[in-house]
DNA sequence: GCCAACGTTGGC
DNA sequence: GCCAACGTTGGC
């Protein structure tokens, strides 16, 4: 069972989000870039780990857990013109973008931010903390994960 | 198939 | 708000 870093922005779509949503399961849509997607593909799998992270805030961090809850099925809103992730190279017949369900499990007790974790030399190699660490989707290592949760007082 | 231009991400 | 890093696009 793999664990995995999904980045959202807090003001699109925080934690408090999905705790509040239906079920507190929710779609991860809008992934649009192949090396995300290919990990939602081939990689992801239904009882996964994920290290929620709010991207583009202060201070970005990791901020409490979630559970993989679906296979990976295609991502619906490419194919909605309304929708902000209409891609028209998405057909239904051969769908280019894939999503899966994420439901929520807790808080941390404490977030960790990424400068706690940059500055943890235990995290060496975590990808997040690396410069120009663009991808949405990330792995994370069975070792950092649990240092993860220690900084953030859970263990 | 190269690569410059462009758009986006996301920390700071 | 700035801008470095990176991914994608499109002309050639």
């Amino acid at each position: 069972m793999a664990i995995w870093l999904f980045k959202s922005e807090p003001f699109k779509f925080s934690l408090e989000d999905l705790k509040n949503s239906p079920d507190q399961t929710t779609t991860w849509d809008g992934i649009r870039n192949y090396q995300a997607r290919n990990l939602i593909r081939d990689e992801i799998k239904v009882g996964d780990t994920v290290l929620f992270y709010h991207s583009r805030c202060e201070p970005p961090g990791v901020v409490g857990i979630a559970e993989v809850t679906s296979e990976a099925y295609p991502d619906y809103t490419a194919w909605d013109p309304k929708s902000d992730y209409y891609d028209k190279k998405s057909k239904e017949s051969a769908p280019t973008w894939l999503m899966v369900d994420v439901r929520y499990e807790k808080d941390l007790p404490q977030m960790v931010s990424l400068k706690q974790m940059k500055e943890n030399p235990e995290l060496e190699g975590l990808m997040v903390t690396r410069r120009g660490a663009r991808l949405s989707i990330q792995p994370v290592s069975e070792a950092h994960y649990e240092i993860i949760l220690k900084m953030g007082g859970l263990s």
